[in-house]
DNA sequence: TTCATAATTGTTATAATATAACGTATTTTG
DNA sequence: CAAAATACGTTATATTATAACAATTATGAA
């Protein structure tokens, strides 16, 4: 499986993504349930971000009983608390995390045409945010740093 | 008027913004009509964020009819079409601009205690965040920068 | 093991935010 | 003025998220 803007084996990346979760949690004795879990692949299943009503009906269509919206939310904020994935404000969307277990700061550069969103740690940015807020006395406490417009595989395409 | 921010005759920040936002739809022929311009002072009414059903709200209280919700959107779409405000998607909340009129990139201090929230423009953030998308080629058509946290009388409060 | 407790999930209802669609009124312009 | 464009009113509904409480499952101490 492959996505528009690096061409790969996307399977790698779900896996990866799992077992990595499960043995963070296991270090930090989090229950990363079957549900968890499930919907922890089912935002991995691409690199945009998934609604949290998209992943309803994902699972709606594995599961024989409809799972309600508070089932889905209660997972997200569970993997959103221990760092496995990102809620991006600007889209009211989730996107699984590209190094958990570390601690980060991370910016998002979102495509509004293919939607492909990459996290990225870049460490001018981190540095300047915390010099802005150390210039005004602000303490940060979190950090929503949003990109969005045109990935390099979609410029190139409106060039082409 | 102040806040607790920053002491302040507040009624001259309104004005001030209304001043501006009046001179500035001229200019560019836009129509800053009484619905509008009652929504933007309504935006200033403090120097925190303020929500599209809490504008309803103020709105219903001044009118004999009470408004709809697409009445306020419009309005805001407006203001933040000609850059008069901004919406600050971590809180689902908009805020009067600072410096209406000039292109710029700006990075919100969100103070998670008093709501009090400062808009600035930092060099240093905007380069970083050009730098960013450069290297990876990536074209910033816009950006959303929330750091949410405490603001130095909020600080000065909990210590002392 | 067994019971008590805590954690997770199910379920129903509803809150909060935002927009679609269409009609009316007002403004602008030729 | 008449035509066109723009703005606003109105109703309905879409989308995102949470409150409240019941049922179930996992955990851990006795
Ligand atoms: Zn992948
Ligand atoms: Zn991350
Ligand atoms: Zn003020
Ligand atoms: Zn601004």
């Amino acid at each position: 499986m492959t996505n528009a803007y690096h061409p790969h084996n996307h399977k790698h990346c779900i896996e990866e993504a799992l077992q990595e979760a499960r043995s963070l949690c296991k270090d930090k004795g989090a229950r990363l349930t079957p549900l968890r879990e499930k919907v922890l692949e089912l935002v991995w299943q691409s690199h945009s971000p998934i609604g949290a009503y998209d992943v309803l009906a994902e699972l709606g269509r594995l599961e024989e009983r409809a799972a309600q919206p508070p089932t889905v939310y209660r997972a997200l904020d569970f993997l959103m608390e221990h760092g496995l994935i990102h809620r991006l404000s600007s889209l009211n969307a989730f996107i699984g995390c590209s190094h958990p277990g570390e601690q980060h700061n991370s910016c998002f550069l979102i495509c509004e045409k293919c939607r492909v969103t990459q996290e990225i740690e870049h460490l001018g940015i981190e540095a300047s945010l915390k010099d802005c807020a150390q210039s005004q006395g602000f303490q940060i406490k979190d950090s929503s740093v949003e990109l969005s417009g045109l990935c390099p595989n979609c410029l190139g395409a409106d060039t082409e």
